[in-house]
DNA sequence: TGCCATCCCATAAAATCCCATCCTATCCCA
DNA sequence: TGGGATAGGATGGGATTTTATGGGATGGCA
C-alpha cells in the first residue's frame, strides 16, 4: 500500500459536530472495504490523528502476540487503545467527532484534513497553517547548519 | 477479529446494581452471536476484565500451549479461569454487576467502560483518569531515557 | 411468604438516517 | 473555445431510530 492521504482539503463542522470526509480519502478506504475511520489524539501535536481500522489492527495485534496478561504492555494499552474512536460515516459521507477529540484539536467550524501518507490529520485550519509555517521555519534553521534534510529521502519506495 | 473495543464511555449504576454495557460493544459481540460478557477482575489493575466468552477460549488454550503440565501456567488458569462469571444481558443491553466485582473495582455510581482492542476493562471514572495518567506519565519517562523500548510497540502517532 | 433476580415498559436524550439544496469541477457540443 | 448541462461533493436541517436509565411488575426460590 502506497501513499493513500495527500493534499489538504478544508471542511465545515456543523452545529451537530459533523464533518464530511474528503471524498478522496473515502474513496481510498472504500477500496480497502473499509467504512469508518480510526480516529485519535495525535501525539505530538493539537490534531486528530485518523487513518483505517487496519492501521491499527496492526497495532492491536503486537499487543496480543505477547502474553495477554504480562504487566509490561499494560500501559501501551491503555493510553493507546482507549484513545481509539471508530468513527463510522453517515449515508454522506461525514462522521461525528466526539468532544475529546474536538477539544484536543481545538476544532470549532472548520477542519483541515490534512493528507501524511498512510494517516491523515484533522487540524484547525489556522493552527495547522501556524504549525506549518513553524515547522518550516526550523526546516530551514537546520538547512543553513548543515546535514541532510529528510524531505527527501535516500531511499526509493515506502518502508513504512 | 480484530480491534473490536475501542473508546472509552461512562455509564451509570443503578441501585440494582445494573449497567448499560456500551451499544457498539453489544453490537461487535452479537455479530459473532453472543449475548453475555465474561468478565473477571482484571490482574494489575482495581478493574473488571470484560470480553466475550470465545476470547476466554482463546486465553484458556494458551495456558495449555505454554506447557500444560507447568504449575505456574496451572496457578494461572485456576487464579483466572475460576473467576470468570458469564453475564448475561437482560433485553435492555445491560448486565448485573456481581458483588465481588464491584468490590474489586471500587465501583460505586458510575462505571468507566474502556476498550482496549480485544477486551476492554470496567473501571470507576475517577481511578481510570488518574491510572492512564500515571500510564502516561511512565511512558513518557522511558521514552525519553532511550529509544523505542520493548514494552513500546510502534505508536500509531510516533510517525506524525 | 419474604427476598432477589428478571423481565417489561415508559421516557428523555442522543445518535443516525434521509432528503433537499447549493457548489464546483467536468463534460459535451455548437 | 464559450457556455450550458451533468455528476459528484459538501451542507443544513428535520424526521426517525437507538440508547441509556428509572421504576414497577412478575416469577422462582429459600
Amino acid at each position: 500500500m502506497a501513499v493513500t492521504y495527500t493534499d489538504v482539503v478544508v471542511n465545515k463542522v456543523d452545529r451537530k459536530g459533523r464533518v464530511s470526509v474528503p471524498a478522496a480519502y473515502r474513496n481510498a478506504l472504500a477500496k480497502q472495504g473499509l467504512d469508518s475511520i480510526a480516529a485519535f489524539p495525535a501525539l505530538h501535536h493539537p490534531a486528530v490523528q485518523g487513518s483505517g481500522m487496519d492501521r491499527l489492527e496492526e497495532i492491536s495485534a503486537r499487543f496480543d502476540q505477547a502474553d495477554p496478561f504480562s504487566e509490561e504492555f499494560d500501559d501501551g494499552r491503555i493510553v493507546l487503545l482507549s484513545q481509539v474512536r471508530e468513527l463510522a460515516f453517515d449515508g454522506d459521507g461525514r462522521v461525528t467527532l466526539p468532544d475529546d477529540l474536538i477539544a484536543h484539536a481545538g476544532l470549532s467550524s472548520k477542519a483541515a484534513f490534512v493528507g501524511l501518507g498512510k494517516h491523515f490529520h484533522i487540524w484547525e485550519p489556522t493552527a495547522f497553517e501556524e504549525a506549518r509555517r513553524a515547522a518550516k521555519a526550523r526546516r530551514a534553521a537546520k538547512a543553513s547548519t548543515g546535514g541532510r534534510q529528510p524531505d527527501r529521502p535516500p531511499a526509493p519506495g515506502d518502508s513504512g
